[in-house]
DNA sequence: CCTTACGGTAAGTTATAACTTACCACTTTG
DNA sequence: CAAAGTGGTAAGTTATAACTTACCGTAAGG
């Protein structure tokens, strides 16, 4: 367990509206489970199965407190995410510029 | 039309597994929509209908070309899902760094 | 201990979205 | 202008995942 996963899980984790609200409520500061649930429209094993899924995908870790599990993010995970972005932004400005090179060549050969 | 969509709306589109192949191929050069489907295992209207939740969630756009339509990574889309992801983790490092201070503060008062 | 607080898991329901085929519209070209 | 190439859209099917309620386990406190 605790196996770091593709960068790319975190993007089908956040790609659930409710899970969005429960990691922003969670970077805001560190929450428990029920604390979550009370603040949000779905029941409390619904956030406990967000959590789950946020919690597989790198985003959020777990501290235990009492019979309290507060959910803080994990920079790391978020961090893998920005990591993916930037890969993909990147290799598209490359592309983007090739591409208006051969349309400027295109032009210049009419 | 051509609307903005909140930065948010990147993260659902990205949520898709096939969304984000397509996404890959895109950023590694522009391709048109039968390119894509050719080398995708579903079919071409299946690609059409995910290049316009790409394009709607402003992470792609249309160039036309004769009969074609050459889909490109839209730089601004995914700048600004980059800038939330930011936000967030900037928060979540704020957050972490208090909760290690209180975290301290507990011990020390033991 | 017994009770209360807290939360994870199982099982089942349901809404949705990812797919398919069929059809149509548009350019380009012979 | 007919034919071929390309791709968007409509309609319908189906797999899935987001939810619910019910139940159980564990830690803290009287």
């Amino acid at each position: 367990m605790a196996n770091i996963k593709p960068a790319v899980a975190g993007f089908s984790a956040l790609g659930d509206p409710t899970r969005r609200e429960i990691f922003q409520r969670v970077a805001e500061r560190p929450r428990a489970v029920g604390e979550l649930a009370s603040g949000l429209p779905v029941s409390r094993p619904a956030v406990s199965q967000h959590l789950k899924v946020l919690k597989e995908a790198g985003l959020v870790r777990e501290v235990a407190d009492g019979t309290r599990r507060v959910y803080h993010i994990d920079p790391r995970g978020v961090g893998a995410m920005r990591e993916w972005l930037d890969k993909h932004w990147r290799a598209a400005l490359g592309a983007f510029q090739k591409f208006a090179d051969d349309e400027t060549e295109k032009e210049q050969s009419k």
